[in-house]
DNA sequence: TGATTGGTGGGTTGTAGTGGGGAGTAAAGG
DNA sequence: CCTTTACTCCCCACTACAACCCACCAATCA
């Protein structure tokens, strides 16, 4: 299984094209699956873990109706990536919209997938995770529900 | 088996033609089979899963009322539909209708089938789906029956 | 300091999406 | 039975975008 760490700043260019830093990238040559977050972020998969995702969603009962938008959710909002020869991957207008991403972009490995963050927005959330960080980590074990 | 992953726009021109995305008609070279949904869209089951919708069907009991209806509704519209040579599938109208296709069409793929939605229509109901992402999902593992 | 690797930018080519014209086929009507 | 009409399929043409290629710059390491 892939591990990843470490935070990156790179730039997307006028064509919408994202390098991944060379570090993250040797990990996963065949690419991977890239959607939305439930933040205000992007997921990447490499393609063995995207699978897994895949059987889980199989599972669900195609008679209940909110079964099939989940997987409308999941399924329409994801992107088969590859790397062109420069390392770089295309980022579609639907994801780039959702996390905000403009230029700067903060590539985060986290553990078994890797994250994009627009640079300010991250920034925002990375003061505020360091400021509550104790808190935080103690609630990361309990699940209970927190606002936002 | 065919993997369907992303959302596009196109256009359905005057004929009613409709072009599938080449991402997603690369999986299904064969065709498939066209027929309308449980929500207002329409999806198109490749050749290999239509054949598993059949033998599905054919388990519902010939006893039950719903179970007629289902396999009315179902098979009563479905269509098989081959590809033109520019990647094109005819719309038949009683179809059109059913999904309220105009010209603006959201071609999605949903796993192992592909949905088409009216641009409007799945604009709206998206954002509701945003909206209530953690309670549908959380009701798509449970079967617990929902309103609406 | 030279060489190599990694990130960034830009030009070019191929291909996917779209629209319209024309031929072939089947149905409808005189 | 022949004619007309409507519809479907096939082909061609245009446009726009995406993928590929090449070149440069910066940083790192020997």
């Amino acid at each position: 299984m892939a591990s990843f760490k470490g935070t990156f700043v790179h730039q997307m260019d006028a064509k919408a094209r994202l390098a991944l830093p060379s570090r993250l990238r040797a990990q996963i040559p065949e690419g991977g699956t890239l959607t939305v977050s439930a933040e205000d972020c992007l997921t990447f998969y490499p393609a063995d873990l995207w699978s897994d995702v895949e059987r889980e969603l199989a599972t669900l009962d195609p008679l209940n109706p909110d079964a099939r938008d989940t997987k409308r959710q999941i399924f329409g909002s994801a992107e088969d990536v590859t790397f062109d020869k420069q390392g770089r991957i295309p980022i579609p207008v639907h994801l780039r919209d959702h996390a905000g991403l403009t230029k700067e972009v903060v590539v985060m490995g986290v553990g078994d997938v890797i994250e994009l963050w627009d640079a300010t927005a991250w920034q925002k959330r990375h003061v505020r995770i360091v400021a509550d960080a104790s808190d935080i980590m103690r609630r990361a074990r309990g699940g209970v529900p927190h606002s936002s």
